[in-house]
DNA sequence: ATTTTTATACGACTTTTATCGTAATAAATT
DNA sequence: AATTTATTACGATAAAAGTCGTATAAAAAT
């Protein structure tokens, strides 16, 4: 039966996050971005990219000699999917818990600490 | 080469969970948590602890017929590895971006909302 | 026209994860 | 003592993910 499961996997991430920045790009474009963060081939990317339209991750359409690629699953719901299994599997489901790690850890940068604290006060006030 | 890699994997992270929160626990304990959530067979519970004793993920010591098996990394600081890379691969190392999504979760409970404006707050106040 | 370059297509291989069946062993029960 | 039960050990298989080599084709350059 063919699967409708259209969940990115990490290295699809990687292309989406590209795609999700500035579409449509082709194989080579992604390709010379991804490459700047870590070593894999360009028949890897092609190969992966040319699942990702089969799974209707990507959508592509002919340009003269290549091809344009776009991302087919928007950013906020994927990564909201994604989150949840997160959430459930590493958090047991428990998303405060999940804050103060995130919160606590040493890697998140005081900007972003307070971009947060400005997200909920903001929440406050819609009240 | 053997690999110090001893991040758990989805699966191993369901024993830890457990593990985490009553220790020590035989593999017969362990596995009739486990069922209450997903099938699944005795043996690849016990495959799966073996594996992870293999690891680092976990101790055991022999007790009469059976083991008991402990957790061999902390909770707090395993989380934190994998929220970094999922921070990472998901939202771009983005700590902002994964709470906004969060907070806008309609899965996320009132209770929780209402816990993490009280994380924040707390941490406004220790300012 | 030939050669070189650029791109896709596709199969194959490897690694990791997940799953379980079967065998072996030892303890408990009859 | 024989049988049943409980437990571990281990190999095998399968599925998913990641990786790349080689073949092919067409366009561009010589």
């Amino acid at each position: 039966m063919r699967s409708t499961n259209n969940t990115p996997t990490a290295a699809e991430l990687e292309i989406l996050a590209v795609l999700w920045e500035k579409e449509p790009l082709t194989v080579k474009e992604i390709h010379s971005v991804l490459i700047a963060n870590k070593e894999v081939g360009y028949t890897t990317t092609l190969k992966t990219m040319q699942n990702m339209v089969g799974k209707g991750i990507l959508k592509r359409e002919p340009n003269g000699k290549n091809h344009l690629y776009f991302s087919a699953i928007p950013k906020e719901k994927t990564r909201g999917k994604l989150l949840d299994r997160f959430l459930e599997t590493t958090f047991s489901g428990s998303a405060s818990s999940l804050v103060q790690q995130l919160l606590g850890n040493k890697k998140t940068s005081q900007a972003e600490l307070d971009e947060i604290k400005q997200l909920i006060e903001r929440m406050q006030n819609d009240k």
